[in-house]
DNA sequence: GTGAATGCAAAACCTTTGCAACTGG
DNA sequence: CCAGTTGCAAAGGTTTTGCATTCAC
């Protein structure tokens, strides 16, 4: 998604809500699709500050919140630790290495999922499910020729 | 379990690690067993007070934190919401109602667990799983003839 | 123009920590 | 006895909020 395109979907999808587009919402947003690397708040507010100095943490946190409402991107979390935002609005999982802390997706079969869901008697209707693996990988080097992954730093 | 046998259980696991029993770990980690509906270190506080008026808050997070690392007792984060304690040690899942707040533990079946562990990369070790639900679930009086669920209100 | 969004600072919230007093093995 | 544990209060880290100013539509 070009930086154009991703602009216009967030400006549609912000109107569609009665929200508005600015500046700050188009820079969290953008800054989100480019490393997607599952970063926290304070780290979002670091890569926007250099573009936008008098941008405030209390707006970064602002912006995101938004961009969950509007369904934009996830927010992710792993036990207390400070929420991730991710925008991958696919169906997946996520691994936290723990030696490391970085985070990846993993990517989820359908039929999985449904298995799952199935495991749920009667009477309970997901409407979300939340996987999280933890857990050691091994350096990305040698993983990378038999890995499929992306990897999501 | 009867509660001199979780007493025992607790003396001689805490042992293994080089802890003591004490009276404040004992009532918190039988208020877990007792009532197993996920509550918040507040809930246990409230619940443990009555039978041990001088505890603090501070002493029943410092309680339910060395369950924790015994093992004796899993931490359940939803969100950003207070952690809740769970004394059920099987893999299970959490089914999380978000008009009433309640907690359910999901039975799961191993097979499903080892797909999902399949659908990781190689070169990802996954050292635990955390499955959790979110939706709405009918009231357990209309369910509770159709279902197998342990209700952990 | 006008309500929504921002920026700042302060507050809220959950949890951890420092330390003196106490206690279990 | 004496290290481990408690209770209290204070601090910590993350996130939210109040409010005056600014901005998008």
């Amino acid at each position: 998604m070009s930086p154009n395109h991703a602009n216009e979907n967030l400006s549609r999808t912000l109107a569609e809500s009665g929200l508005r587009s600015t500046r700050q919402r188009e820079v969290v947003y953008a800054s989100l699709l480019k490393e997607r690397d599952h970063p926290t708040a304070e780290e979002v507010f670091a890569r926007v500050k250099p573009h936008l100095p008098s941008i405030s943490l209390a707006t970064v946190y602002n912006c995101l919140e938004t961009l969950v409402q509007c369904s934009l991107v996830k927010q992710v979390n792993f036990d207390r630790e400070p929420s991730r935002y991710c925008p991958n609005l696919q169906e997946h999982a996520h691994f936290h290495d723990v030696s490391t802390g970085r985070i990846y997706d993993v990517e989820l079969e359908p039929a999985v999922v449904e298995k799952l869901k199935e495991a749920l008697p009667a009477g309970f209707e997901a409407s979300g499910i939340e996987i999280n693996f933890r857990g050691l990988s091994e350096p990305a080097a040698t993983r990378s020729f038999h890995t499929s992954t992306h990897e999501h730093a």
